[in-house]
RNA sequence: GGAAGUUUAGCUCAGCUGGGAGAGCAUCUGCCUUACAAGCAGAGGGUCAUAGGUUCGAGCCCUAUAACUUCCACCA
């Protein structure tokens, strides 16, 4: 079995060949198997412009800790990758590469507009993929998919179709947030808002029968050219005369009446509003509620119409300037004020949104939300942490209708044709289709659909759906566990909840696993602006891949940010190369002809001791997973295999390999069952790393991937009277501690003197005494009288080290008093609680009889203090 | 305006259904002990934001307060 591994951890060296060996062996692959239960991630699609970041990388780790988890306990396991077309994303990012060589999309037309598109992705659509497997993703290729392969198109198709055949679906005039630089029409949740500086304008608007002004401000004097109206509310005594009357529009002349309306607020601003249905949202409404005509002034670029020759053309910044200027020449200006407000901006461009009324297509979700809020309320689908359920309900209990057409060519193409003869609307799967009243051939809608209702479908599109009689989908789907940030919650984890409810009858997955946002060191948010990005693929050059996994899995709890920091990556590094050493120590310390019998059926104390550490440890961890405690878990192996197992089992071992024999032999192989099984709890967290180390422990070129995990064995379980090992441990340390606060340096060794009842443990330990507590050599007996020395207290035993030339009796005297007085603290904190009646009488047994145990100890070790110091003086 | 989160050692963060506060980094002391100085052995450092409450017992549960962060909505 004997390979050697590297004298020093190096990533690189090993990372890119194991990768491909998995591959090669099929290990990702999940079959549709009967005798296993199915157990699926889908991965959020990353958009085919995308480059990895930290947010993927994190996003990536959680899941291939989680697959890699459930394939080695036995679950058909499947993490179907896939990649998103990104519709708005990706052709804003093509248009821009056809802006630098003077192209635009209109001069070339739809056809090789869209014929650029699949190049690009063909050219662009696999480097994220790259990038994946560099973090050691163990996604089942042979099925990756894309948002606009034919099978996901067939099922965008299939349920707009579906949608509008029930009613779910339709057309019609609304007022939308549009981008006037990209051109298209943005659902709500793809606006964001931010604070922007800029004017409050108070405007006077004559009255027609010359009763002189009514005032009102605004942060948009250009919209005024579309006031159809102006509003109060009608219980403001101040204008309760003026409702019904008619207003002059200046610089218009267009006459405009004086409506009342709830929408408008008494005490903000003047209390008057001017009513612009055309470019404003409340406008609208109010304008609905009046039946006020709606009059837009503005072009799709946010120009001024040819209507208003005086501004015509203008931007609409360039017309505000303008307009205020004759506004103020007018007369009609009576102040300006600084205002800050809030801004709706493409999630895009960050173009400065501009609502308008135009026709297109929307989603009715009143009728969907609803089995979507109940089966999260049911708990069929459950949040990790709980807490984003809130959100997820606020937002469904809150939601409009969605608008998913997009006046894009980069997506898919609405299935709606039109007769422009009679004006029929036809509604189909099919390429192309006749007028069913005329006959004649109908013109396709030119728009696209929003990327998001295509990944709405991504857990059953994927899968074969709508063909439910395909074997994946009968076998894979429901999936399991969903990973994302919490801020696609809305985006994609709503939409993908009331698609599958509507469409499959059933919920997407069972647990949606939330994740936080990784920040850079100061806690700012990593953006390509700030340039704080970090990139991963550039930490793992350096660190490697296990590192990082390791760094972002370790100590972060679902839903919380958390910080990246270099020192982090390089303490898992350290970590790995802990490990590796460790590895190396054993295989080192291994005969030529030695042959891996596994764990012994007789075993030491000292083996017990830590069958017993690790055989906890497996019942822990498969806990913590199966709780998606993913951070706790990662941190129990870690401290097991540096505090527990290197640090305390390999020094315990080398004395027992000098030995040689049948010692050595057994402690060979307890070394090496205990390292195969801590690399197996590992590997979800470091694939590369237990992957490498597993071979070389090896002999054949079997995968730790294809290992069952590691659970807790009832028959690894030792009485307390076997389990007695810790004695020693303790012993050692107090001897350690001792030593260091008498400032014996190591080379100076001394003989030591054990008293205790547990002769027989201690004695067998007499070794590790030797080679752990700097001891020369060690005699163990029920009584000792040892003159000149000094002595280390445990609860099981007094241990007198002669170090006369060192003995200070103050000291001495002082330092057993300081130790007695804490352990006096024990006694006295243990006995109130006992002496307790309400905790005696409430308290469960077994804490009861924790704290007895406790007390017991504390006297023990209080009666070894007293002797000493009795003998002291 | 509504909601959520955070507040624990100098820094970054864990802490599972309530049972004497933990890690990493940093600091201090001593060690090149034949796997590892990317290391070993020790040490110091916390009124768990504040004030109440529930409980035999609270970092954890309840109420209020404060500071910071985020999300949603948005008043022209």
């Amino acid at each position: 079995m004997k390979k050697n591994l590297e004298k020093t951890y190096d990533p690189s060296q090993f990372e890119d060949r194991i990768y491909k060996y998995w591959v090669q062996k099929g290990c990702f692959r999940a079959e549709v198997d009967s005798k296993k239960k199915p157990y699926t991630i889908v991965i959020p699609p990353p958009n085919i412009t995308g480059q990895l970041h930290m947010g993927h990388a994190l996003d990536e780790t959680l899941q291939d800790i989680l697959i890699r988890y459930k394939r080695m306990s036995g679950f058909s396991a499947l993490w179907l990758p896939g990649t998103d077309h990104a519709a708005l994303a990706t052709e804003v990012k093509i248009v821009e590469a056809m802006r630098k060589e003077g192209i635009t999309k209109e001069e070339i037309g739809r056809d090789a507009f869209m014929e650029r598109a699949w190049k690009w992705k063909e050219q662009y659509g696999g480097r994220i993929v790259e990038q994946l497997k560099k973090l050691g993703s163990s996604c089942d290729w042979s099925r990756e998919r894309f948002t606009m392969d034919e099978g996901c198109s067939q099922a965008v198709k299939d349920v707009f179709v579906r949608y509008y055949e029930k009613g779910l679906i339709y057309r019609g005039e609304r007022l939308i947030n549009w981008c006037p630089c990209c051109k298209t029409s943005l659902s709500d949740a793809e606006v964001n808002y931010e604070d922007q500086a800029g004017h409050f304008w108070h405007l006077r608007y004559p009255f027609k029968d010359g009763s002189g002004y009514l005032e009102l401000a605004t942060t948009r004097p250009e919209t005024l050219l579309g006031d159809t109206a102006v509003a109060v509310n009608p219980n403001d005594e101040r204008y309760k005369d003026v409702v019904g009357k008619t207003l002059i529009l200046p610089l218009v002349g267009r006459e405009i009446p004086v409506v009342a309306d709830e929408y408008v607020e008494t005490d903000f601003g003047t209390g008057v509003v001017k009513i612009t249905p055309a470019h404003d949202p409340n406008d609208f409404e109010v304008g609905l509620r009046h039946d006020l005509p709606v009059i837009t002034v503005l072009t799709e670029d946010a120009k001024i119409t040819a209507d208003y020759p005086a501004y015509a053309g203008m931007d609409r910044y360039e017309a505000r300037k303008k307009i205020v200027e004759d506004l103020d020449k007018g007369g009609y200006l009576v102040k300006t004020e600084d205002h800050s407000h809030n801004v709706g901006v493409c999630y895009r461009c960050g173009t400065t949104v501009e609502p308008r009324v135009s026709t297109q297509w929307f989603v009715r979700m009143k009728e969907l939300a609803q089995p979507a809020i109940e089966a999260v309320k049911k708990g069929d689908t459950k949040f990790v942490p709980a807490r984003f359920d809130k959100i997820y309900f606020h937002w469904l209990e809150n939601i409009k209708d969605w608008c998913i057409s997009r006046q894009i060519w980069w997506g898919h193409r609405i299935p709606a044709f039109y007769c422009d003869e009679c004006g029929e609307t036809v509604v189909t799967k099919e390429e192309s289709c006749n007028c069913p009243k005329c006959g004649r051939p109908m013109r396709q809608d030119e728009d696209t659909l929003d990327t998001w209702f295509s990944s709405a479908l991504w857990p059953f599109s994927t899968l074969g759906w709508p063909d439910t009689e395909n074997p994946d989908y009968k076998y894979f789907y429901p999936t399991n566990t969903l990973v994302t940030g919490y801020d696609i919650i809305f985006f994609w984890v709503i939409r993908m909840m009331f698609s599958a409810l509507e469409n499959t009858g059933k919920v997407p997955f069972d647990t949606v696993l939330i994740h936080g946002l990784v920040r850079d060191a100061e806690g700012r948010k990593m953006s390509k602006s700030l340039g704080n990005g970090i990139d991963p693929l550039e930490i793992i050059a350096t660190y490697g891949a296990d590192a990082l996994r390791f760094m972002l899995a370790h100590g972060n709890a679902p839903g919380n940010d958390m910080r990246f920091t270099e020192d982090k990556v390089k303490a898992a590094r350290n970590f790995a190369n802990k490990l590796w050493n460790a590895s190396r120590f054993i295989l080192m310390n291994l005969p030529e002809d030695f042959v891996y019998e596994g764990l012994p059926a007789e075993l030491t104390a000292e083996e017990k001791w830590i069958v017993s550490k690790f055989n906890t440890l497996a019942k822990e961890v498969n806990q913590n997973m199966d709780s998606f405690e993913l951070g706790v878990a990662c941190a129990k192996i870690y401290y097991f295999i540096w505090d527990v197992y290197c640090d305390w089992f390999i020094e315990l071992a080398k004395p027992l390999i000098q030995a040689g024999g049948e010692t050595a032999k057994s402690a060979q192989n307890v070394l090496l069952w205990v390292i195969r099984g801590a690399i197996k709890l590992l590997h979800p967290f470091m694939p590369y790393i237990t992957e490498e180390i597993w071979q070389a422990l090896s002999d054949d070129d079997s995968s730790i991937m294809l290992e069952p995990y590691p659970v807790y064995d009832e028959k690894l379980v030792f009485t307390a009277e076997e389990n007695s090992f810790e004695k020693i441990v303790d012993a050692v340390k107090a001897v350690r501690n001792l030593r260091t606060q008498m400032n014996v340096v190591p080379s100076v060794k001394a003989k030591l003197f054990i008293e205790t009842k547990d002769t027989e443990i201690f004695s067998s330990g007499i070794l590790f005494f030797e080679r752990l507590a700097f001891a020369s050599a060690a005699e163990v007996a029920e009584s000792f009288d040892v003159a000149d020395s000094v002595c280390a207290v445990t609860d099981s035993a007094k241990i007198y080290i002669p170090l006369s030339e060192l003995i200070d009796r103050e000291k001495e005297l002082a330092r057993l008093n300081k130790e007695k007085a804490k352990v006096q603290k024990d006694i006295d904190f243990s006995s109130g609680k006992l002496s307790n009646p309400g905790f005696i009488s409430k308290a469960p047994e077994a804490q009861i009889n924790a704290e007895r145990d406790k007390l017991a100890k504390a006297q023990e070790k209080m009666n070894k203090i007293e002797e000493s110091i009795a003998k002291l003086n």
